[in-house]
DNA sequence: GAACGCAAAAGTGTGGACACTTTATTGACG
DNA sequence: CGTCAATAAAGTGTCCACACTTTTGCGTTC
């Protein structure tokens, strides 16, 4: 069996009619994006190695922006980079997973102490605002939208930090933690999700860093245990499924552990 | 004129004879290497733009390994792309610097204190013991021994908190501030930073998470300041040497803010 | 029949070509 | 003279070709 990818999701790279040669000037651009997302969403399983004529093929582009893509991925943690040998999916640890949720802690944390510092009363209020505008039926949405949300929320905090490195390193945490988040969000609707934003939101507004500092610890600590159970299914969920993009003889990299 | 970039510094990439074509199979690592050092040593100045084929012919090699080292850089912040008109040096501005210093403070304070609260009797004797080979004459070394051997003990600590990411982070914010701190290095032969480190080597001993942060804090802290000085230094060793490599007229990207 | 080695196949790494876009230059027009 | 338009030059974005490396597959040997 040749391995194809799901043409649904990659789609947008070919959306594009293009019987004759080049013309778009940023294949990369959504070849990164169209990557990304195969590997947010599971498509490209963890320790997978990457066939670049293969990815080149299925996204109707040459190697060369399949491989600018790729480095970029490598450098945010997404893949990594065996000289001759080729670009590998990021490993499914779950210590690997912990780290990163320590870090984003660490993150949040640090810009909400920064927040609270330097926003003004005008700049809490986008805060407070964002938080009512999607406060109501909040786990009523759909995951995705749940994690879009949540997501936004917390970036939110970051950018009023005043330090865009700060939101920028969140963001890309994010990403690299989301798709083991929105599986995650899946299986807990935990109303307790709702009340904690709330809190936080108002502890901002009264300034009381040390508060909200130590909501935002639990919050994320809350999600971390979640995450040990969400893992196990996401290992169910990626090597069950049936539409594997590498065939099934799956063999790990012997040049790693 | 014709921009050349110093042959003294490239050379280690021409540095194996290679009258026949193509054997080394990592001119794409070496060329990000190069290009980095390029960039952390001002070689490459502030907002100039990249020119593919010129950096190509000085690293005596395609333009394609070239392309994969400026992506890999973009996504570090190293250098910036825009469409269409290629990569840009990253701009050179005060806040900036500040916010990196900023995010550095965060990442190592967090690091210490995870270190105190996860680092054996044994890894402590890694930091103390790596003091302790380095401290003697500390300040007598060159500027850039020093700057090696001061990321060197910072990074340690954030090996020890026990979180690799941690590690890799601040790993990543010093390359990028690294070129400001050589100059500030140079400028500032502050004794205080070695009784800093040593009292940070005994905060650690004792585990005494907040006197520690305290330190870092406050040692970070007396950088900052100092930078604001030494960027002041910066600009005016890069806009007037003479072989800029950007013509006189300079002009921002008028596509950026 | 298991281990080894050799040859074919697959895959990565890099050079070079060329279309398209941006920038610089030239010349006409006000 | 300065402004604008047309044109030429320079530069980026992408494809493709091919060398070199790794992996697979097969036959040979003990």
């Amino acid at each position: 069996m040749t391995e194809r990818i799901d043409t649904e999701t990659v789609e947008t790279l070919t959306g594009e009619a293009e019987q004759e040669g080049r013309r778009s000037a940023d294949s990369s651009e959504r070849a990164y994006h169209t990557i990304r997302k195969l590997l947010v969403e599971f498509k490209l399983k963890p320790d997978e190695r990457l066939n670049e004529v293969q990815l080149s093929r299925s996204l109707g582009v040459s190697r060369t922006p399949i491989r600018e893509a790729l480095n970029r991925l490598a450098s945010e943690g997404f893949v990594s980079l065996t000289p001759n040998r080729g670009f590998f999916v990021r490993s499914l640890s779950t210590e690997g997973l912990i780290d990163l949720y320590e870090l984003r802690s660490i993150i949040e944390c640090a810009s909400f102490r920064l927040m609270c510092e330097r926003a003004d009363d005008a700049q809490i209020g986008r805060l407070t605002a964002y938080w009512a505008s999607i406060v109501d039926g909040y786990q009523d949405n759909p995951p995705d939208e749940i994690l879009v949300k949540d997501e936004q929320f917390h970036l939110l905090i970051a950018e009023l930090s005043g330090n865009p490195e700060l939101a920028s390193q969140l963001a890309a945490i994010n990403a690299r933690i989301r798709f083991i988040r929105r599986i995650q969000i899946e299986r807990t609707h935990d109303p307790r999700q709702v009340s904690s934003h709330s809190e936080i939101v108002a502890a901002a507004v009264r300034r009381d860093a040390e508060r909200g500092v130590k909501l935002l610890r639990d919050h994320i600590e809350m999600t971390v245990s979640a995450t040990q159970e969400a893992l196990k299914d996401a290992l169910l969920k990626v090597y069950t499924s049936t539409d594997s993009i590498i065939s099934s003889r799956r063999r790990r990299n012997p040049r790693e552990g």
